[in-house]
DNA sequence: TATAAGTGTGGAGTGCAGTACACAGTCAAA
DNA sequence: TTTGACTGTGTACTGCACTCCACACTTATA
């Protein structure tokens, strides 16, 4: 599909897509149309990267980080010890995450329930 | 505590320290030294905020989100409706980044037992 | 075949979150 | 009481992730 459609599938400003692009974390094909500038070509590949660029953002990665990942979990790798190390290091941190995230809950739900019917002294926030 | 042991023990560059208290999300008290100019006192509950707000950073929460949720849950409610309102969406959204998460642990998992032992076709990423 | 819609490149500007620096007042140890 | 460490204010600068033009070329539609 071309870019515009992209947009619209994505809901990603075409602005972005092409900021996207030029950082390397989307790879779109050159179609034959556009000439000396020809088009770009994007895949339903281009359209899942774009929902796990945005998960990783949320959690709070950077695009140069989320470039890494694309490179070395996307395709074959060259280097498997050295992407292994990657991936290990990448699970523990995202079951850290998941520890954090445990701990905030248990914080909001026992401030929520203290709201609804608690007594004595609200939950700390921290 | 004054600011350059606060900073000791958040790790944190007493410039950022100074950041965060124009930002309005953390609020020393005034001590009585400093004359014209009091030096801010920091508490412990400063430190376990500090502690707060990198958490919620690393989860892609903006620093404007982080001390709205300080004003919301750190003291008493004012408009306990509203509060519950602001809570209930919290959780609901940090319910969200854990099934995220799962999803990318499943991933990652996947791809490596598929590097260890594995047969056919890699996990696709996305 | 005109003309509007879509596409590409390049560069400038914005908002957020720091980070660095200059300068002046205050405090504590020698 | 001087000297060095620490504190405060203010301003400027940086890096990241967009966002917004201006301009030129290509394609599709009337």
């Amino acid at each position: 599909m071309l870019i515009s459609e992209f947009s619209k599938r994505t809901g990603l400003p075409r602005e972005t897509v092409r900021f996207y692009v030029k950082r390397g974390l989307l790879n779109p094909e050159s179609g034959r149309k556009g000439g000396s500038r020809p088009y770009q070509i994007f895949s339903e590949y281009d359209v899942d990267l774009t929902r796990i660029i945005g998960i990783h953002q949320a959690l709070g990665s950077s695009l140069a980080e989320i470039g890494d990942m694309i490179d070395a979990y996307g395709k074959e790798p060259d280097n498997p010890a050295r992407t292994e190390e990657l991936l290990t290091g990448h699970i523990a941190k995202l079951e850290r995450r998941k520890q954090e995230i445990d701990g905030m809950l248990a914080f909001l739900r026992a401030k929520l329930a203290w709201l609804d019917h608690g007594v004595g002294a609200p939950p700390r926030f921290a």
